[in-house]
DNA sequence: GCAATAATAAAACGAACGTTCAATTAATTC
DNA sequence: GAATTAATTGAACGTTCGTTTTATTATTGC
């Protein structure tokens, strides 16, 4: 046999892309197979080739464009005020959004990090510096006008991040809480650890992404 | 060629084991072969399997001796003292210091659960939760008497673990921060997280490891 | 120094891996 | 409706994997 009835390459390759996501997320990069993912596609192994032309570039091809998602999320989020805690707000509603919405990506592009050439590496570090740039210099402005208080800019930083994307770790849709109400704690959270002088997040909610507004 | 002269089982069995962490924890358990953790051994790979049947029971090994030494290490550190500020302080410590201490053990400990047979999975998270549990005392404790002021006691500890855990990440002994500075920083960031109403880590500083109080 | 045992090497097992190639059929174009 | 192109299959390639088996040598206890 070959070519099948109602083929079509554009579904297919998204169809692969979403399997793969699950599949590595749930087995991981290297235990998963190609044929595992072929079945679970429902093709043979060989027609994955017509889309990728090797593993690894797949799982490039995912991180990258997940990467690329994160920052678009952000530009799209970034509010135009200047006031640190409005700033330091949207960023954390937009990451904890961002991060839960993708939880298996997420997983993908935090834990797969070994299994790309240097080359590849290099390029997905370079995009998720350039990220967690944005929160240090949030960080910054904010320590010196006052605004919060910080020991350490770049250590506080990098805990931030880790508190806020371990959300995926343990948080499943539909549990005890909401997703509104765990954006909530982790803004309360934030602002006391960045030492905010005022209830500021609370004031800053309207400057969070419209999506989420509706929910407050 | 067969015994060779010098060779001791309990030096191969814990050089085995040394490099298996490392190894793991730099390619990751499915990426690393029998051999080459043999070949860094300095040794066949059929040596390997006088000492561990299976490759996932060596991980398994690995994975749980990592665990027994982290409740160890934490019944060792428990303060005597009922003040939640001061065992909160202890709980921080000695978890980044059993962190820091162990980076490849606790990389391999995190990111490898999903190699683990389902039962073998099942006994480690138990482990774990236990740990997380005592963590979760804590603030309760500390909430209900008034020391902190915490909005949701899980979803903090949660929060407060993964930072803390986070610092493998990022830390590299010998950089711009040492351990002591590092440890300070995050008990400060987690007072203030848990909104301690006053300096208590400070105060409770006497009470942390032995080992790390001649660093303040 | 001789028997028993501990530690390892060397070779082989079948299975699974990522990937390639040629053949074949469905859809599209003219 | 014939020619072209797109999508896929089925089989095969060489390699590597975890593991087992058997033989061989070093060490230990008597």
């Amino acid at each position: 046999m070959a070519r099948t009835t109602g083929s079509d390459g554009e579904k297919t390759e998204a169809t692969i892309r979403e399997a793969a996501v699950n599949l590595i997320a749930r087995l991981g990069y290297e235990a998963m197979s190609m044929r595992q993912l072929a079945s679970e596609v429902g093709v043979q192994a060989a027609a994955l080739y017509r889309y990728f032309p090797t593993k690894e570039e797949l799982l490039f091809t995912l991180m990258r464009e997940h990467m690329e998602g994160l920052t678009d999320a952000w530009e799209a989020a970034r509010p135009v005020s200047a006031d640190p805690a409005q700033r330091l707000s949207a960023y954390v509603r937009n990451h904890i959004a961002f991060h839960i919405e993708r939880r298996h990506a997420t997983h993908v592009s935090n834990m797969e990090l070994r299994s790309l050439s240097p080359e590849r590496l290099t390029q997905i570090l370079r995009m998720r510096t350039a990220y967690e740039k944005e929160l240090r210099a949030i960080l910054r402005d904010g320590d010196e006008t006052g605004a919060f208080s910080i020991d350490d800019t770049g250590l506080t930083a990098m805990a931030l991040i880790q508190m806020m994307t371990g959300v995926i770790v343990w948080f499943r849709p539909g549990e005890r809480l909401s997703i509104a109400e765990v954006t909530a704690t982790y803004l309360s959270m934030t602002m006391r650890l960045v030492g905010a002088k005022i209830d500021a997040y609370s004031a800053a909610r309207p400057f969070g992404r419209a999506k989420d507004a509706a929910a407050f």
